[in-house]
RNA sequence: GGGGUCGUAGUUAAGUCGGUUAUAACGCCGGCCUGUCACGCCGGAGGCCGUGGGUUCGAGUCCCAUCGACCCCGCCA
């Protein structure tokens, strides 16, 4: 057994020396990340989680510890002893915390040794993250993920000391949980006990935290994972985490404020950034209408502009006659767009097709002229108004999408986002925060053939809506909101259905018979005839906030061990098929995939 | 399900028009070096060119299929 670790023990974390340590006896351990050896003089940076720190092993200091830091090799595990000295003047390492130091090795044990690594951490080259991902374990000695992670756990905790300080009460709900067919694609877990019976993980603890506000809990909060099997994305991974809260007896009003004193609160604490408060609003109504989506990025501007009036009356029959069926022509203006090659534009068109649009029409503004695929279709005054509406000038380019609303906002909105990202049009170090209101409460669904919802079935309609919800559900206005931050949308929630009555009328609209109701949900419209308060609440995405405090590009960097895009893990090589015995026992049959 | 980018020593890349022994840097192994900090210098080893099939006298290079990583659309109440 090591002399060190049950005897001597660490005094210090290496990343936590500095100046004010001088003189002083260190113990420290860690991992070799870096070696120098200059023969009779060798230098490590000895790593652990707080940073890096200069260790010198000089034959004139300890002939024993000089001789054992020879054999040393990246990665190696070890513990120092030695003192802390000021490096030579001209030898200060500004680019390093402890820089102004090293550690004058006096003993050195190795206690483990490492073979050759498949990457060297922190490497100038950029390695493929499928290796990355392999050797997980080995990535997260990154100080870059290291520091997300540890970011992540001081939100976490922040939040919680906040939450508990507003009188929130931490529960938790189960993980093995009854299947909803609304909404995501569940994972389901097999039931051993009642075969052919299956638990779905939740999307979401939804349904419980409403029930635990009718137990009178008054105000619920959980930082809690959920699943959901759906495709991969760049901020999307199947099993998420959710910071999740409910509260009884408020309106809206209530719960945007205490939600903004929450973000404000953990973006302080968490990385220094004070947020001004309120946080501005807009309908959902104004977020398609200007950005095309429902989580519009307000960092920038390049606003969607509506010209179908314009075009409705002119002389491009393609447009105008667009207008005249339903559709909507709308543009965008980029700014000093003019160095736009043909090549530049028919990659743009390439981008919209993939958003299902059919293409694009464009229009250099030029001094006098429109240097333009639609100018000899249109009249000056036309022009005019175009530019004017758009308030484009020389320099500048146009680009016009005619279709209809739905596809004209959702390609227009991407290619938005697409161009800023392309011009770099997004500072740095900004957070946008919006709140979006308003949102329709169903929306119809072509595949099903029948309205669903788009937040979820308990979201409460407005009061004043309420009349449509038999004739004309697509009118409704659901007492939903969402936070969005930087074009993501980092929150939802909503003020709940308190009313059995209500409730049911909701599931009557969303066609779901009386039987069914009772099937999926009976326990909840059971509960709400039992004194349910009036309540609401919201969810914020745990990661995506870590994601965008620390600016990591993608998900899996703020997440210990994440999942690839197709939702295996490349480290513990899950999933994995399993043993007959296992399948026998839950009375389960593998067929054959095709 | 659809669109796109990529896959060559342990790692990152180069590899011309299809033609001799597949090249470099870092890492690895051996040696030298008392102020390095991506230390430096000298020498060496290291390859199923993702996998399978095809075209060809000849394939890292051309064709087809397939697997994997990433980005986007659909999907994600």
């Amino acid at each position: 057994m090591s002399e060190f670790i049950t005897k001597t023990k660490r005094t210090h974390y290496c990343g936590d020396l500095t100046a004010a340590n001088l003189g002083e006896q260190v113990v420290l351990m860690g991992w070799v990340h870096r070696r120098r050896d200059l023969g009779s003089l060798v230098f490590i940076d000895l790593r652990d989680r707080e940073g890096l720190v200069q260790i010198v092993f000089n034959p004139e200091t300890n002939v024993h510890a000089h001789s054992e830091a020879g054999k040393l090799k990246y990665e190696y595990v070890v513990a120092v002893t030695g003192r802390v000295v000021n490096r030579p003047e001209n030898m200060i390492n500004r680019a390093l915390k402890t820089g102004e130091i090293e550690v004058e090795a006096t003993d050195i044990e190795i206690l483990n040794e490492s073979k050759t690594l498949p990457f060297m951490i922190e490497s100038e080259t950029e390695v493929s993250e499928s290796i990355l991902l392999k050797h997980r374990y080995l990535d997260l000695r990154n100080a870059r993920l290291r520091n997300n992670l540890m970011l992540r756990s001081k939100v976490a905790l922040e939040t919680r000391k906040h939450l508990a300080s507003q009188g929130f009460i931490e529960v938790e709900t189960p993980f093995l949980t009854k299947s909803t067919p609304e909404g995501a694609r569940d994972y389901l877990v097999p039931s051993r006990v009642a075969k052919g019976s299956f638990f779905a993980l939740p999307q979401s603890p939804q349904i419980f935290k409403q029930l635990l506000m009718i137990s009178g809990f008054d105000r619920y909060f959980q930082i809690v994972k959920c699943f959901r099997d759906e495709d991969l994305r760049a901020d999307r991974q199947p099993e998420f985490t959710q910071i999740d809260m409910e509260m009884s007896f408020i309106c809206e009003e209530d719960l945007l404020k205490t939600m903004e004193r929450l973000m404000a609160h953990i973006f302080n604490a968490g990385i220094g950034i004070e947020i001004p408060l309120p946080i501005p609003r807009m309908t959902y109504k104004e977020a398609i209408d200007n950005y095309g989506k429902d989580n519009p990025d307000t960092r920038f501007a390049m606003k969607l502009k509506d010209l179908s009036s314009i075009f409705r009356n002119s002389d491009f029959r393609v447009f105008a006659e667009a207008v005249k069926s339903g559709n909507a022509v709308k543009a965008i203006r980029i700014e000093k767009g003019a160095s736009f090659s043909r090549k530049d534009l028919d990659e743009l068109a390439a981008f919209v097709k993939n958003c299902g649009a059919q293409g694009i029409a464009w229009a250099k503004i030029e001094e006098g002229r429109w240097n333009s695929s639609i100018a000899k279709f249109l009249k000056i005054d036309e022009m005019n108004s175009i530019a004017e509406s758009m308030g484009a000038g020389a320099g500048d380019t146009l680009i016009f999408i005619a279709d209809k609303p739905s596809v004209v906002n959702e390609s227009l909105g991407n290619l938005r986002i697409h161009l800023a990202k392309k011009l770099n049009l997004i500072k740095p170090d900004m957070f946008a925060f919006t709140w979006v209101t308003d949102f329709p409460m169903f929306e119809y669904s072509e595949t099903e053939g029948r309205y669903v919802a788009m937040h979820h079935p308990f979201t409460s309609p407005k009061i004043e809506d309420l009349a449509f919800l038999e004739n004309e559900p697509g009118k409704i206005r659901a007492r939903a909101y969402d936070l969005v931050l930087n074009g993501s949308e980092i929150g939802g929630g909503s003020i709940r259905i308190h009313k059995q009555d209500v409730q049911s009328r909701v599931f009557r609209a969303l066609s779901m018979t009386e039987e069914e109701a009772k099937i999926k949900f009976g326990f909840l419209l059971e509960a709400l005839e039992y004194g349910a308060p009036p309540h609401g609440g919201i969810a914020f995405g745990f990661d995506r906030l870590i994601m965008i405090m620390t600016g990591a590009p993608s998900i899996r960097d703020v997440i210990a061990f994440p999942k690839t895009q197709k939702a295996a893990c490349l480290m513990s090589e899950a999933p994995s098929p399993v043993d007959e015995s296992q399948l026998e026992e839950l009375a389960l049959k593998i067929r054959q995939p095709v």
